[in-house]
This record gives C-alpha cells, structure tokens and sequence, in this order.
DNA sequence: AAATAATTTAAACAACTGTTTAATTTTATC
DNA sequence: GATAAAATTAAACAGTTGTTTAAATTATTT
C-alpha cells in the first residue's frame, strides 16, 4: 500500500497514543481525534485498527534494515569499527524514535499481531547474520575472541537501550538532570549508552587494540 | 489484604492471562473462566479489575526486597562475591517468574496504574541503593575502578534479562535448542545469563583479581 | 459545465466491557 | 438444628468498542 500524506499524519499519531497507552487501551476514537479526522476515515484508509498497526511498523521498520546493509559495504572499516557503527546507529535511531520502540516492546511482550511478529523476527534475524558475519571475520583475523555468543550480546545491546528508554526519567534522576532541557539530556543519554555498550562490546568480543 | 487461597488461585491464573495477552486485552471474564469461578467473584474477592492487578504486584514483590537485604547481611563476603549473589538471584527470579516479569515490563511501558507504578519505583530505588551501597565499598577496597555509571549498569541487568525472556524463543533457536525439554533449557538460559551478566559487571566494574 | 470518482460525515450496528444487583446456596457459629 | 455470615450465582446495567452504512461534500476528469 503507498501512504499518502494524510495516511502518514494518522500513523504519526496513533504511534504516540500507542506508545502512551498501549494499542489495546487506545481506541479508533482516540486515533481519529488526535489526528482531526473523521472516526469512519481510519477504516476507510487502512481498512482496520490492527490493519493500522501493521502498516505502522512496515513503515517504520522500512528505513532500518537498508541502514546496517550500507555500513556493511563500507569497505575500508575493519569488523570492529563496523561494529561499532551499528552500535552507534541503532542507539541513535532507538533513542531517537522513542514512541515507536516503545510499541515495539509491548507487541513482542504481548505477541499478538502475526503480521508484526512475523515482520520482527525477520529484520532481527538479518540483524543478527550480518553481525556474526562481522564476528566471524574479526575471528578470522584474530583480534576477536573464539567463543562468542551472539544471541547474548545481541539480547545484552537492544535490552539496554529499550530498558533505558522505558525508565530513562530514573537514569535522568540519577545524574540529577532533571531540570536540563529535554534535547540536552536527549544527547548525553545518547552520547552514555553508545560508550556504555561499546565498552560491554569490547569486552565480550575480547577485542583489545595493542 | 490477607489473601485468601481462592485469592492465590485467582491471581495466579490472572497473572498468566496478564503475561500473555496484556492487561486490557484480558476481561474480566477470561479471569473468571480461567479460575473455574463466577464473574462477579472477581469484583467480590478484589473490588475491580485494577485492584486485582495491584494485588498482584503486592503479592509478587513482596518477596523480592527481602532477599536482597539478607544478601547484604552476609558479613563474611566482599562487595564483589555479594554482587556477584545478587546477579545470580535475580537472574534465577527472573526466569522462575516469567510471567509476572512481563506483565511487569507492559506496566512499565504503557505506565498507567499509579499504585503499580509507585510500588516498581520504590522497589528499583531500594535495589539501586543497596548496590550503589556495595560499589562504594569495592571502591574504598580499591577492588573496583573510580567512576561508575550505576543506574546504566543495573539497566544493562534488567535491561538484557527481561529481553531475553521476551526473545527466549530466538535464543533457544540461535543455539539449536528447539527439542530440548523446557526445564533443560531454562537451566541452560539461566547458567547463561548468570555468566554473562557476570563478566559484564566485572568488566564495568573494573575488578580484576589477580 | 456535467459526470465521475474520491473523500468526509453523522448515525447506527451489534458485540463486548467492567461492575452491580438481588436471589440462592453453602459454610460457620451458637 | 436454628441463625447468621460468607460465598456463589444468573441476570441485568450502562457505557464503550470497532466497524459499517448511506447520504453529503469535495476533487478530478471528461
């Protein structure tokens, strides 16, 4: 289905009703309000309300698998810097499309959607391929460590930041950055889980640059 | 409240409906169906419907708190061998009540009830006291290094093991599990967490014995 | 300008929601 | 074994849900 701009508005805004109360506790009412539109309009463009969460992760999800496929082709970065791209890009893209995340969470928790699920688990598993490709090649030339366990890792990285964005006002109280304007705090939250699991990363793939 | 066995019973079965098709999408009648008791016991028992979910958070967590003091209280062990115990518990919690962790985690997203929501703070602040307590320690010991991010540390330890119970299928897959038996491969998931969570924690932790 | 298609609207729909009621049965107390 | 309390039941309640309808409006094409 191509999205028209109107189609686009509507998404943006279930997607933060989403993200606030869940899909169950959001109504089509909701939808239709938030958006200023017409409660019949959001059957007449995505034919149902789970129609229009399935349409909202095929939208969102569109942009991230390209991403890591073009760090994979950049040539002349060794595994471990690829690496560390794709940890820096899915902080960012994480931290950045917060309300989205957020229903990611609760539809994997839940698990009802097959659509989505199914949707989720293929990008996942693309995900985790093209970095044990770049672990098996950083094996090969031996500055990472033999046993790996990626699922682990993987599981350790999306873990963290999800986690954090579900409880980022307690790590905002714990550096006591309450009163920092949002954007600020939006950056050194940023800047702190990239070096956080870079580090954890470094750890576990026993990489160690003389 | 005192609860009841009929208490008990119908909050266990709520708290698998919970876990699996999430607050809202779980009525009134499922939860009275499930139990084997008439519709208004619920209301009869509980009140409504969200006071039963706030029952079942009381009841659940009243344990958790507890045994985190006890560790603490083992005065014979360093700050890394009590950190150590405390990772391994809840890891162990975390696996044993699968359940109850995800309705957890939908709580924590969709953030709605202020009474659960209350009760999951406290309980986090207690958690990261305790700890910060420790680190100190370790601190003043010289066995761990200066600057620690606590609150991006413990999040990397929910954050990693409620992922991994959300994904466990994925897990079991990655590592070619699929026809063990479920009880095997909890162990199995449990070891491993444990271990990694471990190194992780030393590694952040900068403890190093020689 | 007429005709056709696309969009928008208010109203209605049937099914489902959490909760309450009042009557009945079971259990405990004397 | 009578009396009171507790537990259970089926039915009804009023409000909400996602979806559809058929008419009205607007935009596009001829």
């Amino acid at each position: 289905m191509a999205l028209s701009k109107k189609h686009i508005h509507i998404l943006n805004q279930a997607e933060k009703l989403f993200a606030k109360n869940g899909y169950d506790a959001t109504t089509v009412r909701d939808i239709a309000e938030a958006a200023g539109v017409n409660l019949a309009m959001i059957s007449y463009y995505f034919g149902s309300k789970e129609k229009l969460l399935e349409a909202l992760f095929m939208e969102r999800m569109a942009s991230g698998t390209l991403l890591i496929r073009e760090i994979n082709n950049m040539a002349h970065l060794n595994p471990w810097q690829k690496i560390q791209i794709m940890i820096d890009e899915y902080v960012n893209r994480a931290v950045q499309k917060q309300d989205f995340f957020k229903v990611m969470i609760s539809e994997q928790v839940i698990n009802q959607n097959p659509v989505v699920i199914n949707y989720l688990r293929k990008i996942r598993k693309e995900y985790a391929e093209l970095i044990g490709d770049l672990i098996l090649q950083g094996q090969k030339e031996k500055i990472f460590c033999k046993k790996i366990d990626l699922a682990l890792l993987l599981t350790t990285m999306t873990g963290t930041v999800k986690h954090m964005l579900i409880n980022q006002e307690f790590y905002r109280h714990s550096l006591s950055l309450e009163n920092m304007p949002y954007e600020k705090f939006q950056k050194i939250l940023t800047k702190n889980l990239q070096t956080h699991i870079r580090k954890i990363f470094k750890s576990i793939l026993g990489y160690d640059p003389q």
